[in-house]
DNA sequence: CGGGATCCTAACCGATACTG
DNA sequence: CAGTATCGGTTAGGATCCCG
């Protein structure tokens, strides 16, 4: 296990805490947003729409996810393999956290356009 | 600047990255969940309030929320010095993304409670 | 009380190479 | 295509001390 350990210990159960026990590694929360949006569902295409995530990162934040049962994983034993990621009933509770993260991000990003602060890449 | 460096490049402008961008840290959340509460505005309640976050972290997350225009400071010049932290409106805005991180954690919460896991601190 | 400065280690995480 | 393994630099973040 290479994240992730429990950094949270959720000292009198604050909920805040649990929840980023689950979803507080570097690239979950995108990750299930674009199992949420449906952009992707597979690893080449995860790994294409979250360009900044190493494909390392994406297979450990992947394996954890399903770890703590927010996704699941289905193997077609086909040549060339392919893989499909989907959000598990249990994943979906969670869709209300990532739409308000998503909700919030437009907004700020809104708020910086406004500003003249480029919100695109800045490679 | 010690931590949060603009990690996450936003390519396509996705807006859960931006988002991330701002509330990543790892007390962040935790931190504003505790001001929109009201459980806490000082330094030493804070503190109190998140026992496994070192004073120095919360140092450092209080002044980049400060530095992304999330929370304000206010200082009284007494002996002892006495600091009051809260949300400036544009932090206020965020309150969605924290409450549904609230929200599911409690829910997570019961779930583990009901399958006999302690949510409580595992000191 | 509310922090800042330093030191130091564990961990994160990217790069690269390899496998079925 | 969908990963795993190993290496190694970078950094998060704790411990400790200090100061207004």
């Amino acid at each position: 296990m290479d994240s992730n350990r429990h950094i949270y210990s959720c000292q009198s159960g604050c909920p805040v805490e649990s929840t980023l026990q689950v979803i507080s590694g570097k690239w979950k929360s995108v990750i299930l947003y674009h199992l949420i949006k449906h952009d992707a569902t597979h690893f080449g295409e995860l790994s294409r729409a979250i360009r900044d995530c190493s494909r390392r990162m994406l297979a450990l934040q992947l394996k954890e996810l399903e770890r703590d049962g927010l996704i699941s994983k289905r193997q077609f034993p086909v040549i060339p393999p392919k893989t499909e990621y989907s959000l598990t009933s249990f994943g979906e509770s969670i869709e209300p956290v990532i739409l308000a993260m998503e909700s919030w991000g437009n907004y700020y990003n809104k708020v910086n356009v406004e500003n003249g602060i480029n919100v695109e890449a800045n490679q």
